[in-house]
DNA sequence: GACATTGTCGCAGAGTATGATACAAATACA
DNA sequence: TGTATTTGTATCATACTCTGCGACAATGTC
């Protein structure tokens, strides 16, 4: 379900925070799924499990994960969301994209390989339709 | 003609790199072109020369400039070695897209205002054709 | 109440990015 | 020729991040 590499040049716990964030996105990991403990999940990886740990505390302060000692750590994010992001929340989601997109202009990615991507990406998360 | 970020999580010097290479592989660095010295380019952009320097060491390596001691840095190659880096730099380009549009399905975004934004993105990097 | 399970904290070692400073080679000019 | 200027290079220091080891704290189980 997760997959990390050691050998990439992104740390490990951003290879986590991302994995983790497209399996909640893609509503693989909802409401009130149970994660691995942080020991079991670093040996399955073969990881320390602070670096698990990091990954889970990451998420739990951008509030879509809750650890409590003891008893484990739990998905409390619905993607599902009426309201809507706030307007700042907006502003920021809109930043991150057109990073992501500068980075791949500097990158000198042709317009029908972004495209490419950006349909993949739509359809992963959006559905087909 | 070049930008960079110093808020960014990239290194500058990669930011440099992806930069040049960029201009290289869209033509706006020809052949024996020279690129500003070391100290100039620093100066414009507010960094220090060893990490101008450093780009321009990288971009040596692998085959498309040549910096004379005394004489300066000079464009030698207008195509990419093809063994070089690029598969990687394009996993991690796809993984910050990735990541981007997984932060925008998270906080509730409908698709169609996501497909608004990645438009306006596009046309705004690759132009409105 | 004793033990196991689970997350958290503090510290250390290694590596990297960036910068300040000094050095070396090529050129310009008197 | 010889000195100054321009340019890239090397060395060292500082700060920061990643990762891991070990210990601690809270919760659950029996």
């Amino acid at each position: 379900m997760l997959t990390i590499s050691l050998a990439s040049a992104v740390p490990i716990h951003d290879q986590l925070v991302a994995g983790l964030r497209g399996l909640i996105a893609a509503g693989k990991l909802a409401k009130d799924d149970e994660l691995p403990p942080v020991r079991q999940l670093a040996a399955d990886l073969g990881i320390n499990l602070n670096t698990v740990a990091r990954a889970y505390r990451e998420l739990t302060d951008a509030g879509l994960l809750a650890s409590v000692r003891g008893r484990g750590t739990v998905v409390i994010a619905t993607v599902e969301r009426p309201s809507g992001p706030k307007a700042d929340e907006r502003k920021r989601i809109e930043a991150g994209l057109a990073a992501a997109f500068n980075d791949a202009k500097i990158a000198g990615l042709p317009r029908e390989v972004v495209e490419a991507i950006v349909n993949r990406q739509i359809a992963r998360l959006w559905g087909e339709a």
